[in-house]
DNA sequence: GCGTGCGCGTGATTGACATCACACGACGAG
DNA sequence: CTCGTCGTGTGATGTCAATCACGCGCACGC
């Protein structure tokens, strides 16, 4: 039977069929299965907050599948979205280990299947399974590493298309399909949260991809975006 | 006897009187004495490289005592520096532990005792010291905060004068000195390094601490900087 | 001593981007 | 159908900071 958002729903840890292929969930049996007796499944509807920058920690959301954006915001209301979050990914780890409040916040933007672990539970997991605390290593190092990348293209690239350009590139990479037209990404988010990721204003994301558009770059088709010119893009990055 | 570079050099882990106070080191007698057989103390003078940017991870460095500086370098040649790291952290360990290419160069800005560990024996460590990977998951949880607060500066405020604020207050926080005259702060970097710190040049620091100087919010004498109007400087950041 | 390099201070100029302002189509709710 | 809302396109204007350019003091070597 479908889900309500058309998702396969997997309850069980035990038999998820991507489990290997991702780095926190590929343990043994018998860690997967312990995992299986803390955890709370749940579909969430795009749009869900799941927790929010400044909050203290209840614990952590395994991505199982679908997206979810993470953001922070200054206390005049401006946003920035630090990341977008993929299956597999385990949001809030940090925050729960350290006791810390969370540091940003996270709302799915697709409908998305989550595991919820309490913070006693997660940690107690991880001090008795070894294998679970090397692999959370692995998942920190992992997002220590993105926020790397993040930091260099905020701080080294001094304009703003090439800050897009890097931003149209990594889609490329990450989501992209090859198609007779170019690499096809998808847009799911609209001008403002663009801006948002690269840490400027929806005008200025509307100019940049019209005059991606005037120079053959790209082509925009409904919700999809060619990209024709990757070589000019990468031109464009210098860092 | 004194090292060369004036520093108490402790060779034995196991007798590091400091090693409560550090996330990673704070281990059990056996997994100390486990450590103390892979490492390698060193001393560096002021200036040394660790690792650089894009190599092959070799291994982690625990900086024991000094300070170093980590950087990550455009095509073009601009620099950005990405934090200053202080005595307890562990260099190198997300590269290291995923076994991707350093994502940042280190340089000691001051003469600094590390132990080096080869990249086998720590991962060997982390895998039959079940403590040591929950500090290095601790660890890594805290350079993942301490990114997030990068990114949120850098992505966030738009006004240079309010990344130079945040910088001061935050060293005002790290290593200020309370005086009669304002927090006293010792300033080993450069304009040129603190412009790299904040993602900018060198003339727009000098000006804007010149700024500072005429509006009395803080007071330059010789290596020491007071801040003599906290209040001022945070009201001018907002995030 | 004198050169040489380095860190600092400032001016002039220019370009990129934020900001404000408005218009237009799409789409859902009533 | 009509009205609001939302995402988008685009012009006018101002401003902040990058860039270029130069001078100045200070330390260090020979």
């Amino acid at each position: 039977m479908p889900s309500p958002y058309n998702l396969e729903v997997e309850y069980n840890c035990a038999e998820c069929r991507v489990r290997a292929e991702r780095t926190f969930c590929n343990m043994s049996a018998s860690a997967v299965q312990a995992l299986d007796t803390v955890k709370f499944t749940g579909l969430y509807p795009k749009g869900s907050l799941l927790f929010v920058e400044g909050e203290e920690p209840r614990g952590v959301f395994i991505l199982c599948s679908g997206r979810a954006k993470l953001t922070t915001s200054s206390t005049e209301g401006k946003t920035l979205i630090v990341k977008i979050a993929e299956p597999g990914e385990v949001l809030g780890a940090s925050a729960t280990i350290l006791g810390k409040p969370y540091e940003v916040s996270a709302e799915t933007i697709e409908p998305s299947q989550l595991n919820f672990i309490k913070r006693e539970d997660f940690l107690k997991f991880l001090n008795s399974h070894a294998e679970a605390c090397m692999h959370t290593a692995q998942q920190l190092s992992e997002k220590y590493h993105a926020a790397q990348r993040e930091i260099r293209s905020l701080g080294l690239s001094q304009t703003t298309s090439e800050k897009l350009a890097r931003l149209l590139l990594d889609w490329c990479d990450r989501t992209g399909e090859e198609t007779a037209r170019g690499t096809r990404i998808k847009v799911l988010l609209t001008h403002e949260e663009i801006a948002q990721m690269i840490g400027t204003t929806r005008e200025t994301v509307t100019r940049l991809l019209s005059d991606f558009k005037r120079k053959k770059i790209v082509d925009v088709k409904g919700s999809s975006l060619f990209v024709t010119n990757k070589p000019l893009l990468e031109h464009m990055v210098s860092v």
